[in-house]
DNA sequence: ATAGGGTTAG
């Protein structure tokens, strides 16, 4: 980019200002002779005038105090026109021409009437208008204040422009004193972190002559946005005074890095240390509840945000966090009844309750919010669409997903991504529609990607399609060779299909890579809401013994019943012995087997599994859930799937 | 004037 700045090097004049410009008074009155009385007299009436400005709540309000200040004759205050000018940029008037002109009609303009205004124009976008008023500025011989400097380096960091960036930094270095200001500091090291430059934020961090809780909480949710919540932790922990909002980073942060337990211990310790919560934090701390599917913790967390006043029908935040967690805690009957005590409902809450019915396999619900949505002022956006197509892919709406895809195309706001073509190829994939689906992808506008090829090897799972799944799997090996997943899934469908030569060649193929499989993990809560972890194949845990036997005594009673193992479930070359061995070991029997031996006859069985669950356990929950008469709820890496009565809410279509 | 914000497939 051709430095904008060129006007502004030669205009430069730093620190050189005419005496008779800059006589100390902010309020631009004294060209003429003013008794000290009088000027006191003034400084209040401009106070005055002041907090009137900030009371006022539309342009119209604004219009008539600026008249006001007219008739008062204050109309060369700058004090009080740079407030004007700074509350007319918040209702979003354009600069130009009115509060432009303000500025012409004044005589003597201060630093503060200049930057308002060059704000404005950052905040608007106008880069080019805010560097010559910029220009302008230095040519009248106004120097720049540290509020200058800190809206330019905003607007930098909110445009990604961080090479017009580091020419600013580099010319306020020229004239010094600027980076001693803890504001102008704070601000250059959240623009180099927004523009992805971290370590020059750390350098300035470093650098600056002294830091406050905003430096180090800026830095913190660098580190965390970065996912290194290592160094994360490590600036925490020598943070001296600890306030909410840095506490909060810290949850939020370990929240957006799947680590959802560790957000819920920071929690924990800002409570005991007496930090408030707020809006933000039970954002937060809400989010990793939901990824935890830890539903006990869910409830208690719903008391602490009714306690603190920031309630679903107060907060349109927490309602909204709170219906994603509820869904993902298998409850999406809670999150409809928060969906409908919340007063003020937006994208994020819609977008929330259709993928919470989506989840759920009730498409109908989601398709229906969303015409119903259609109806309000809140626009549907790009996650809003996916989450009603993901609801049609579900339960087999071909048409109807292919309607509300062609409604997408229509809307330039959101034309479909990637994300999109991925749950359009889902939907005909699942709807055993291969060749549409291998056409839309030949014709989408963005190269193919790993979704596209992703959903539709999952579909040929669902169809045992292996002739498909090669394709789908090529493209996949090519854009991802060491995903161990695809393997997986590609030896499972060859092990459906019978063709056991294949399955051992790529059996064989993940050894070679050295490929390692992603362990599978289930979680329950137990009594008092501990947490319950079960690999599969695991041992470790206590009752190892209690549930094995608990197991095989279920096991006797399904196969009275019809139920016999899927072997296919278990592609590895071993004995079918060997086979039914490792099916009883997958890690959501396991803890299917504690939940029987430790919880009420009367209770649901939930269980958050990391991985998709296999044929083989779907099967063994449809009947289990007969055998014992309990309601059984597992949420796998996708969706829910809900036990009851022999049969599962998914149509065995998942 | 500067820091923390909830929804994203298979």
């Amino acid at each position: 980019m051709v430095s904008i700045f060129k006007e502004v090097i030669r205009a430069t004049r730093p620190f050189s200002i005419p005496i008779e410009k800059s006589c100390g008074s902010s309020t631009g009155l004294l060209k003429t002779f003013i008794p000290f009385s009088q000027l006191q007299e003034i400084k209040l009436l401009e106070q005055k005038i002041n907090s009137i400005l900030d009371s006022c709540i539309s342009v119209t309000q604004l219009k008539q105090v600026h008249a006001q200040i007219v008739r008062k004759g204050l109309d060369q205050c700058c004090f009080v026109l740079a407030k004007l000018v700074r509350m007319l940029t918040k209702f979003e008037v354009p600069m130009d021409p009115y509060p432009r002109n303000i500025l012409s009609q004044v005589h003597f303009a201060n630093p503060f009437m200049y930057t308002s205004l060059i704000r404005g124009y950052l905040i608007q976008g106008s880069f080019e208008k805010s560097v010559s008023l910029y220009g302008e500025m230095w040519r009248e011989g106004i120097s720049p204040v540290s509020f200058t400097i800190t809206a330019f380096f905003k607007a930098c960091g909110a445009e990604l422009n961080v090479d017009l960036g580091r020419q600013f930094h580099g010319q306020i270095m020229k004239f010094g004193g600027f980076t001693q200001d803890i504001y102008v500091g704070n601000t250059l090291i959240d623009m180099y972190v927004k523009c992805g430059w971290l370590d020059c934020g750390r350098q300035v961090f470093d650098e600056m002559p002294e830091r406050d809780l905003i430096s180090w909480t800026t830095l913190i949710v660098a580190y965390a946005k970065r996912g290194n919540m290592l160094a994360a932790v490590e600036l925490f922990d020598r943070l001296p005074v600890k306030d909410m909002v840095a506490c909060t980073a810290m949850v939020t942060g370990f929240a957006q890095n799947g680590q959802p337990r560790e957000a819920l211990e920071y929690f924990e310790k800002m409570q005991s240390m007496g930090v408030d919560t707020d809006e933000v934090t039970l954002a937060g701390v809400i989010s990793a509840c939901a990824q935890l599917g830890a539903a006990k913790y869910a409830s208690w967390i719903r008391d602490v945000a009714e306690k603190s006043g920031f309630g679903p029908a107060d907060s349109v935040v927490v309602g909204s966090a709170l219906i994603d967690m509820y869904s993902k805690c298998g409850s999406v009957e809670e999150a409809y009844n928060v969906f409908i005590i919340m007063r003020v409902r937006n994208v994020f809450s819609y977008s929330s309750m259709i993928l919470g019915f989506a989840i759920h396999g009730c498409a109908k619900e989601a398709i229906a919010l969303f015409e119903e949505m259609l109806k309000t002022d809140v626009k549907p956006n790009a996650v809003t669409f996916l989450a009603v197509l993901t609801a049609c892919s579900h339960a087999g709406f071909v048409e109807q997903g292919q309607q509300f895809f062609e409604m997408m195309e229509k809307r330039s706001c959101c034309a479909p991504q990637e994300d999109h073509y991925a749950c359009l190829v889902d939907l005909l994939g699942r709807a055993g529609r291969f060749e549409d689906a291998l056409e839309l992808i030949k014709t989408m506008p963005m190269k193919s990607n790993g979704g596209v090829w992703g959903a539709l090897l999952g579909a040929c799972r669902i169809h045992v399609n292996p002739d498909v799944a090669e394709i789908a799997a090529g493209h996949l090996f090519e854009l991802d060779p060491n995903h161990v997943g695809n393997y997986v899934l590609l030896s499972i469908i060859y092990a459906s299909a019978g063709r056991w030569k294949d399955v051992s060649r790529i059996r064989k193929l993940i050894r070679t890579k050295g490929l390692i499989k992603n362990p599978a993990c289930s979680l329950v809560e137990g009594e008092k809401g501990v947490i319950h972890e079960f690999y599969s194949d695991d041992l470790t845990h206590p009752k190892s013994a209690e549930i094995r036997e608990e197991l095989q005594g279920l096991l006797h009673k399904l196969k009275l019943q019809g139920y016999q193992p899927l072997l296919s479930s278990a592609p590895y070359d071993v004995s079918d012995e060997d086979k039914k061995r490792i099916l009883m070991a997958h890690s959501e029997k396991l803890a299917l087997g504690y939940m029987l031996l430790t919880t009420d006859a009367g209770s649901v069985i939930r269980i958050i599994k990391n991985l998709r669950t296999c044929e083989d356990c779907h099967s063994f929950m449809c009947a289990a859930s007969q055998v014992t008469g309990r309601e059984i709820i597992i949420r796998d890496n996708m969706r829910f799937h809900h036990f009851q009565n022999g049969t599962c809410s998914c149509n065995n279509f998942w």
